[in-house]
Formats: structure tokens, sequence, C-alpha cells
DNA sequence: GCTCTGCGGTTTTTT
DNA sequence: ACCGCAGAGC
């Protein structure tokens, strides 16, 4: 332990550190949005620390990776890295799936389980459906997959199912009589595919802790003291771990706001917080109502729009900050005119008051609305980030190359076999996989068993078929070979190149596939930076698996590689929750969007969408805009739009609406058309030149319009910052590893690869056009 | 078994 | 408007 940090309890008000100081027992913290309750989260265990109390025993459950990673660096500030680094800290799916990692065996599983995500459970659901041959009309995948979710959030496993003649009812009135079937069928699947779903990583980890006293006794014993940041958005599932885990030493500190729960949705449950007083003996209870973050405008007008809710606890944020000016509600034509009219005045801010792009976020109910607002930026030239939507890790070539990686950790995995057994194609078609799965379920084995027994239990496929299928064993076994001692990072390269994936995509020739090599070895510069950075985590080895753990549980804001960049940030509501930026625009605010359609049959619904909005409100510190459009593309035309009843709900003393005889209309600017816009950018940044290079100055012909469309939908980033013109003997600094010297350089173009000698981490051989390094002198 | 085309679902939010 | 998939034809 190191010497106490200088009077780090001064930094807190009073409520803040009582919070902090009242080390053992129940702790309830009602935390207001932007009362410091990260820094109330962060000292609480500082403090602990220095009390004595062991890194390794406790455990902090965040709401996001990041969440967790931020935190962790901020303790190691205060007491140390060394110590730092024993915490147990993490989302509820990573640390129980670390849990689960040591402990699956013993409900069957293989500890090296595979984690299937949203997008195989929903291939599993739909090829159970075909198998058991049900109307796929009535038995919608989607729809199935949200019950079983459901269920499992509620620990209610197949057999509880069939002993509940309700559920049994209400799907016999849903005309689906056979969800009983396709979920055991499902959940069995899994389990001989050796793969857990993410609600599994809580179910099954429940499951351990009821069924096995001792590893109970021994995670009860080992987390005397337990936190959990977020904890009104916490289900049913997450509520029973953690009252299973803290129920000896009741050592358990949770903080959240009821008013900012918003995500019943996937099973939260608001009484969680709002009953906490009942679960634990002598529940202290701390507000945090003073805001640090927003104007008094903003938290006043926030606050006149919650008291709209009935079920709350009650509480009164307030701000010494100064009062600000009010928000501005903006009446626009279109959504289109909608991303004119935030493009335009980001770039009028930008100038006005110096600010950066960073400093700006533009916020929406639905991720199909953020196009219009990129299509409005990229004519401004301002860089942006789309965060969430389709993750870097959900592309196509990607997910295919994890196939054959997850394949290689666990033979078993279903999913992924079926996904890779023909691709690149070899010639082993939808009928013969048919055959596979046949056998499989005849003989309780697995898909790739059967392939590697498809002689001895007599398979019948024809001689070419049996020749394809013994070829593709081959491969999969001598990979498995070659991984054994192999980072993850080279036994990626070497499937890569046994496969031919990129000889396919080269061969295809089409812009499509040119960005998927790209985005390919963007996968091997990751993977050649998880490598190095496992090493600095305690017992981590930069094994494959650990490297799809990862990525299971990534989210968008866990793979931002430059963090720091300078771009306005693009997001939904939801995933802006805990962040802050000086200026907010909220879009889209309309009735049937913002609140959603979907939520205004019930007054509980109706409420999440207002705490939704409360929580859009509260991430501005400085300026907050609202806009609302009178006719906007859906489903692919146009409909009339209403404002959203939430602008009114708002006190009208807060709000500046803007004339509406003067509904913004867009003044050219330079509106250079999109096809030349970004072209210098485009010449100095080759990782996404591939995007620019067919645009600039030459109008599309109709084939190509078609491609590039589907290339902006697969960007996620505008162009970003010039690859640097690095020379030999600079001095340079990357974001992971730190400073360092060039000291060779090799390639030329976007292939040009540096070798730099980093002062902590040592030599390292970069690819420039990933690299992001700063120079920090010549 | 492969490839092309047309149809249908999609847009509520996510670990 | 866009994407993915099923089915038909090769």
């Amino acid at each position: 332990m190191q010497s106490t940090p200088p009077n780090y309890l001064d930094a807190l008000n009073e409520s803040q550190r009582e919070a902090v100081v009242h080390k053992d027992g129940a702790v309830m913290v009602i935390a207001g949005a932007g009362s410091g309750k990260t820094r109330v989260l962060t000292y609480r265990i500082v403090h602990m620390l220095e009390q004595g109390v062991d890194a390794f025993s406790i455990l902090a459950l965040t709401f996001t990776n990041k969440a967790a990673r931020e935190m962790k660096t901020r303790i190691a500030a205060l007491v140390g890295e060394s110590e730092a680094k024993n915490l147990w800290m993490g989302t509820f799916h990573s640390v129980f799936a670390k849990l689960l990692r040591a402990e699956a065996d013993k409900l069957g599983f293989p500890n090296n389980f595979t984690i299937y995500d949203t997008q195989d459970s929903d291939r599993l659901i739909a090829a159970i459906i075909k198998e058991m041959e049900l109307d796929k009309d009535i038995y919608k995948y989607k729809q199935i997959r949200n019950r079983i979710s459901s269920f499992k959030n509620s620990l209610i496993t197949v057999n509880a199912y069939y002993n509940n003649p309700e559920f049994i009812e209400a799907d016999t009135a849903a005309r689906r009589p056979k969800m009983g079937e396709i979920y055991d069928a499902y959940v069995e699947r899994c389990f001989k595919a050796g793969a857990m779903d993410f609600d599994d990583l809580l179910l099954r980890t429940n499951e351990i802790l009821n069924r096995f006293p001792d590893v109970l006794s021994k995670y009860q014993n080992r987390f005397r003291y337990i936190l959990v940041d977020e904890y009104q958005d916490t289900n049913h599932s997450q509520y029973l771990i953690v009252r299973t885990l803290a129920d000896k030493f009741q050592n358990i500190c949770v903080v959240g706001d009821d008013s900012q729960s918003i995500y019943a949705f996937r099973g939260a449950n608001i009484n969680n917080i709002l009953n906490f007083q009942k679960d634990y003996e002598d529940v202290a209870v701390y507000r945090l109502e003073q805001n640090y973050r927003s104007t008094k405008t903003i938290v006043n007008a926030a606050n006149s729009l919650i008291v709209k809710n009935k079920s709350r606890i009650d509480k009164t944020v307030w701000t010494s900050n100064q009062s600000g000016e009010k928000i501005n509600v903006q009446r626009v034509a279109t959504d289109a005119e909608e991303g004119r009219y935030v493009a335009s005045s980001i770039f009028e801010f930008k100038m006005q008051e110096q600010r950066n792009n960073k400093d700006f976020a533009i916020l929406y109910r639905t991720n199909a609305q953020s196009r219009a607002m990129e299509d409005a930026l990229r004519k401004r030239d301002i860089p942006y980030r789309v965060y969430g939507g389709l993750s870097f890790y959900q592309r196509k070539e990607i997910k295919d190359i994890l196939a054959y990686l997850r394949l290689l950790v666990n033979d078993r995995d279903e999913e992924s076999l079926k996904r890779i057994i023909n691709y690149p194609a070899r010639g082993i078609g939808q009928a013969t996989v048919d055959k596979l799965i046949i056998a499989a379920n005849a003989h309780k084995i697995s898909l790739f068993e059967v392939i590697a027994q498809m002689d001895s239990i007599g398979l019948k496929v024809n001689a070419g078929t049996r020749n394809k299928l013994q070829a593709f064993y081959e491969l999969i076994a001598s990979l498995k070979v070659e991984n054994q001692g192999a980072t993850a990072f080279e036994i990626t390269d070497r499937v890569i190149k046994r496969t031919g994936i990129v000889n396919a995509l080269k061969n295809d020739g089409t812009p499509e596939g040119i960005a998927r090599i790209e985005n390919i070895d963007e996968l091997l510069n990751g993977l050649q930076d998880f490598t190095e950075g496992q090493k600095e985590i305690a017992d981590a080895t930069g094994s494959l698996s650990e490297f799809l753990e990862d990525v299971a549980l990534a989210t968008d804001f866990d793979n931002d590689k430059d963090e720091n960049a300078d771009r306005v940030a693009l997001m939904t509501v939801h995933l802006a929750k805990g962040l802050e930026f000086p200026f907010v625009y909220i879009v889209g605010m309309e009735e049937d969007l913002f609140p959603s359609a979907l939520s205004l049959n019930t007054r509980s619904e109706l409420e999440e969408e207002r705490r939704l909005f409360y929580v859009a409100l509260t991430r501005a510190e400085k300026r907050l805009f609202l806009t609302y459009t009178q006719t906007r593309y859906r489903w692919g035309k146009l409909i009339d739009a209403e404002p959203s009843r939430f602008i009114e709900e708002i006190d009208a003393v807060y709000v500046d609406l803007a004339p509406t005889k003067d509904d913004y209309v867009f003044k050219p600017f330079v509106d250079q058309g999109i096809f030349d816009v970004p072209q210098q950018s485009a010449k100095r940044n080759p990782s996404n030149g591939h995007v620019q290079k067919e645009r600039i100055n030459t109008a599309p012909t109709a084939a190509q319009r078609k491609s590039l469309k589907k290339l902006q939908a697969n960007r996620y980033e505008s162009p970003a910052a010039p690859m640097p013109d690095v020379r030999v003997d600079m001095l340079v600094e990357h974001n992971r590893f730190g400073r360092g010297k060039v000291v060779a350089l090799e390639g030329n173009g976007s292939d040009q690869k540096a070798t730099i000698t980093f002062q902590g981490t040592g030599e390292k051989k970069l690819l420039l056009r990933f690299a992001k390094l700063k120079i920090l002198s010549s």
C-alpha cells in the first residue's frame, strides 16, 4: 500500500463523503444525474483498500466494460497498479463469464465453452423451428428468442416453464403451443454445442451457486465486499446473484438512480432498487442530489419533466452551476433538413466558441436515425463517430474468421461450424449439412464428430462429398494442432492463409471485397494489440480463448481504439447513459418515435420512455437542442410527424421555442455534393481511402452507386486524422505502448510499417495506417 | 451445389 | 429504402 493520497476526501461533498467512508453493511446510494457517482464508487474502493481490505476480496460490477476500465485506472492512480489489478471489476457478463470458466465443468460444460451472441441464438432457433417443421410465420425466431431470454432472466428453466400452466396457456393463446419444446431444444442444443448465450452467463452462475454449496461458500468468502453500479438496471437473474453472494457478509453497496432505469425491455426490474431496503438489514441510504454537470436550466428542466412519473423515489437534484442558456427547440421540415440544421449549428459553435468536435453529441431514439445525421455531417466535413449499431465484430467477414477461431477452441460449436463449413465455398451444400445434423441428433454427438466418424457411423454421402468433408476435417484438425502454443495473432494469421478467405475476397473484385480485406487487416492488427495488452494483465495468457471471450462481450465502446479522437459522437440515448457532453442535440422529438409508438400501451412503458428522455436531457453540460420534423421517411415512405409530448412536459420557462414561421431552411453553404468533399482527407488517409477513391470527382455509374451505398452503410467512421508522416529517429507516442523512437521503416503507401522501440514495452513493428501515432519530435 | 433474383421484413432500445 | 434469404433455374 502506498502512502495516503493527498486529502482525497476533501474533494467530496458531505453526502458523497459519508457514502465513501461507510465501509461495512448494506449501503444504498441514490445518485442523481451528474452527482459524482463514479467518483464516490472510486473513492469508496480506495477508502476500503486504505482501511486494510484486500483487493482480492472486492467485487465491483459495472454497467459497461468502459466504466470498469476507467474506474480501475483512477483507482490505480491512487493506490498503485499492482494493488488495483487484483480487483474483480467488470460487467456482470464479463465477471461471471470468468467465474464460469473456472466452474462450468461442474454443470457438464467445457471450461472453454463458446459464448453465443444474439445472431448465433437467432440462427439456432431458426434452425430448430425448421427442423420441427413449424410455421415460421407463427414461430418468429426473434419473438421466440426474446421470450426465451426473458424466461432465462427470470430464472424460469424449461422445467419451471412446464410446471406453470400460465406460461403454457399464454403460448397456446398466442398460437405457439410448441414454445416449450423449442425452449427445451434450444437449451439442449446449446449444451451439446458447449455454448452459453448472454443470458446463460447469469443463469448458469445462479445454477452453480445454488447447486454447489462449496462453490458458493468459496465465492462468498472471497467477495467480502460487493459494489454494484447502475443497480436500477439489474434484472432478476443479476439481482439473485448479488443477493446470494452478499448473503454471508452483507457488505453490499448499490448505487443507482431510479429515474434513469431504461432497460425494462431486457428484464431490468426497477423494484430491485425500490425494494433494496427490504432485502437487507439496517440499510444506510445516501442521496447525492447536487449536480456538478449541467446548468441550472438543464437540471431544472429535467426535474420538471421527471416529476410527471408516478413511480419514483422522491428526490430533488439541484446545482450551483450557472443558469445557462434556455433549451433550444427547433422545428424542421424533414429528416434531411434536421441533419443540415444540426450540422450547421455544430459548425457555427465550433467557429464561434472554438469548440472541438468531441464537445458535441447527437442523440436519437433509434439507430436508423443516424443516417440523415451522417449525411449532413459528411457534407460539412465534420468528423464523427457512430456508436452502436453493427459493431466491428459483427461484420460478416469478421464473424466468418471468428467462427474458424471459435471452432478451433471448441469443436462442438455448432453455429460456427455451420457458418464456415462451406465458406470459402468448398462444395459442401445445405443438403449435406442437413444430413450431418440428422446424424448428430441420432448419435448424440457434435457435427464435428459426425464428420470425424462419418465412415464408422455410415453417413450416407457420395464419394465426392465424403472427400470434401474429409478435407475440411483435416483442415480444422491441423489448425487445431497449430494453435498449440501459438498466440491469438499467429493462429488467426494462419487461419486466413490456410483457408484462402482473403483470396476469395480479392477474386470477387468488388469494392465491398476490398473493404472486407481491409477489415480483416484491422482484425489482425487488433489481435496484435490484444496479444501485447494481455501481457499486462494478471493471469492472462493472450490465448485465443481469452480473445474470443473479450470479443463476445465487447461493446462498441470497448474497441474504440482512438478514444481521444476529435469527433462528434452519434448514438442512441440508451448508449449515452453515463456519458456527458457540453453540447447535446436530441433529434427526432416526435410522437411515435420518442416516445416510441410501441411504448404507448401502458403507463409503465410510457414512464420508461420519459426516463429515457430524462437521461438524454441530463447528458448536456452547457447547451441543449431539441429538434423535430414535420415529415420523416420511415419504412421507406414519407409520413407526417407530430411534435413529441415530452417537449411540452418540460416547464416552458426553460425552453426557447424557435419561431415556427422561420422553420429552419437550409442555406447553401459549401454544398459541394457528397462525392467530392472529403477529397483531401481521402488522399491522406489510406485506411478509409477505399471509400473515397471511388468517389473523387466522378459521378458514379448506376452499378457503382449500389456498391457505394453499401460501403457507406458499412462505414461507421468518417475520415480520421491523417496518417502520420513518420521518419526514422522520430519520437512518437502510441496510445497503448506509450513513447518510443522510430528505428526503421519498410514498405510504402498503406502498407508502410515502422519498427519502433518503446520505452516500456520494447521493440514493436506497427502498420502505420492503424497505429495512429502522435509525433512528439522529429 | 451454385447463382441470381425477387420478396418480405425491417425500426425500439443491448450485454 | 435497404438487406437478407428462399426458391428457381442452371
